[in-house]
DNA sequence: GGCGTATTTGAAAGCGCTTTGGCAAGCCTT
DNA sequence: AAGGCTTGCCAAAGCGCTTTCAAATACGCC
């Protein structure tokens, strides 16, 4: 059934019955009734392709999954990212678009996307600093928000972030007020924003208090429980091991929560672990009290957030742009504790002997 | 630039530059070649909104990822069994589109994909026995490939599963033959196909050598991490308790590990664990010899498949229906052993003491 | 009763593509 | 030389909507 065939049956014209299913003013009340009883019955939806035609929107919005090219891998916080903005997506009558593209490819995806008109507006996900996508996609006049930040950039954007910096420096000092002086960083891929801004937080922070941050403390990996597993390992069998870790997400705690494990020691007692938590919904931390002390965010709040910018931006594109930093509070649990008098080195030979 | 400005530049008919840049024969091959540069020249994409009103095909393919309507979860399966799709649908030049719905509302989601034609096929994830969804899809004439199965069905429909009956019993018979005669089964959802047939499987295989399920010794739950934490340790706790666990996943698995290590049990030695592996990149169960011994199969590979399946359907839709059930190998970890003499609850109260 | 103003409806022109049905050459046949 | 093919191109008719512009009807007022 498509309009034409529903206003013959309706005895009216395209016009009207459009009208009346667009929630058009200048139709009677009666007639409009008549028309969405009708639509109703025979079971009208309007085609979207020729809706889409016809306005010159897609209703639609995409959103370009980076699968980091060298390990194909596709990251979980995505999952709930998608969800929260799904939701705001589907009550505006909007379409999520979604393309997992290895990193090296996401430009040509942008270009694609605005040249063929797929889509009104796209969310960028991990922005890396002086991101070349900004200027691609301002320069295409397709309207985006970032999740993220990619600063210093000349052309105003528009985010969602949360205060990497704030939260891990808050996590170090708590870290250090424990009385930990050695602290492992179990971070990110190098080079990613909010990685970048929390090795930041956590050297500036050491060197505020008086301690140097040594570089093989540092790890920088796909944030995966296999790589916290190993840098934890690595880390600890080191000599002069850390007493306590930072970690970038809880994936990678629960890797070292695996190796604390297997080296006999335990989690908040012997070694301290903080991490961030983006509130994911299958791999939480959850509980009364939670397994990993850690700065959490909603990752699924920040896609809620993402989207209803975006929406806005391409309701009224020359509107200021907006840019929020969430901050983030840290939340006690279970995996942190004063630094044990011995160091975790002596503690694991001790239990190996 | 559109299709009438570049043909205006190029002196031919919007007609002859269509078909040069559609790759119709009968187009001389140098006026061919000229329409292509201009293409380029121009950065001319065709609109995807008049080609698919135009051509009635939308090239777009919808995802219906179900939320859980009681805990409002999306399982991080979907993020890699997405990228998976998505590698296909991007070299054969489809969209795909993704709807995180509440389970409510799935149906009414498919109603609009169909109704408004803005997909040319859809994915049907997690399907419970006697699904609702294929004969609603089957009835719109939308056509589907399900990742799973939902049987009985009087439809015949093309399916892409793992043998999740054979990967328990093989499982299941492992554990025995290690001695374990008291395995928990922490599993999914109830009702939920595939979590359904690894019940069967348990029960039936404890059957066949002459053990009685207990009924206790069962857990249905959602595939988190806590779950498996939550579960381990109640079945733990309770009296009697198990030596092993056959886990439905390996985010439960390593909840399971983290109760473990909380209780003073080690892995493999004191309980023995097996899961069945996704194979997810974030989560995974990597390493030479994994964490985990468990049943393996590529939840990506699938999204291929499916995705592979769904186009040939879509461009053959009388062609007879694709039914596959992948087996599962058992891979070795280094969670299981035999049965300890000493059960775990022995062992954790001689740890208590 | 006539005129201005709302109110309600329609005809038709797009939106930017694909595709059908010609048409004009050029090239063979016979 | 006439007819028939092939080759290469084009005009124009859709695809199913929205939206402009115009027209018809109803209403209020002097």
């Amino acid at each position: 059934m498509n309009l034409k065939q529903l206003s013959e049956k309706l005895g009216l014209s395209q016009t009207t019955v459009s009208r009346a299913l667009g929630g058009y003013p200048e139709v009677k009340a009666a007639t409009r009734e008549r028309v969405h009883q009708a639509a109703l019955a025979y079971n009208y939806k309007p085609s979207r392709r020729a809706t889409s035609l016809a306005t010159g929107r897609s209703m639609a919005i995409g959103h370009v999954i980076p699968l980091s090219s060298n390990h194909e891998m596709v990251n979980p916080v995505f999952a709930d990212f998608i969800a929260g903005a799904s939701e705001v997506y589907a009550t505006a009558g909007y379409d999520m678009l979604v393309s997992v593209v290895s990193d090296t490819d996401e430009l040509r995806t942008y270009r694609d996307l605005a040249g063929k008109g797929t889509v009104d507006g796209v969310i960028v996900h991990a922005p890396v600093p002086q991101d070349t996508r900004i200027k691609v996609l301002h320069d295409l006049g397709l309207p985006f928000v970032v999740h993220g930040r990619a600063e210093p950039q000349a052309i105003e954007y528009s985010y969602v972030d949360i205060n990497n910096y704030g939260a891990f420096t808050t996590a170090t000092h708590m870290l250090l007020d424990l009385g930990h002086e050695r602290i492992g960083l179990l971070n990110g891929t190098k080079g990613v924003d909010y990685a970048d801004q929390r090795e930041r937080a956590y050297c500036e922070t050491l060197a505020a208090r008086g301690f140097a941050p040594a570089p093989d403390l540092i790890t920088n990996n796909e944030m995966t429980e296999h790589a916290g597993y190993d840098g934890a390992k690595r880390l600890l069998s080191a000599a002069n091991p850390p007493t306590a870790f930072l970690a970038s997400s809880v994936v990678i705690a629960l890797g070292v929560h695996r190796a604390l494990a297997e080296l006999g020691l335990k989690l908040g007692r012997d070694i301290s672990v903080v991490c961030h938590d983006d509130a994911l919904s299958y791999i939480g931390n959850g509980g009364e009290t939670p397994l990993f002390t850690g700065t959490r965010s909603s990752v699924r709040a920040a896609g809620r957030r993402c989207a209803e910018l975006l929406l806005d931006r391409i309701a009224s594109p020359t509107a200021p742009h907006t840019q929020e930093v969430w901050d983030v509070t840290l939340h006690m649990g279970q995996s942190t504790g004063p630094a044990p008098r011995h160091t975790a080195a002596q503690v694991t030979s001790a239990h190996d002997a």
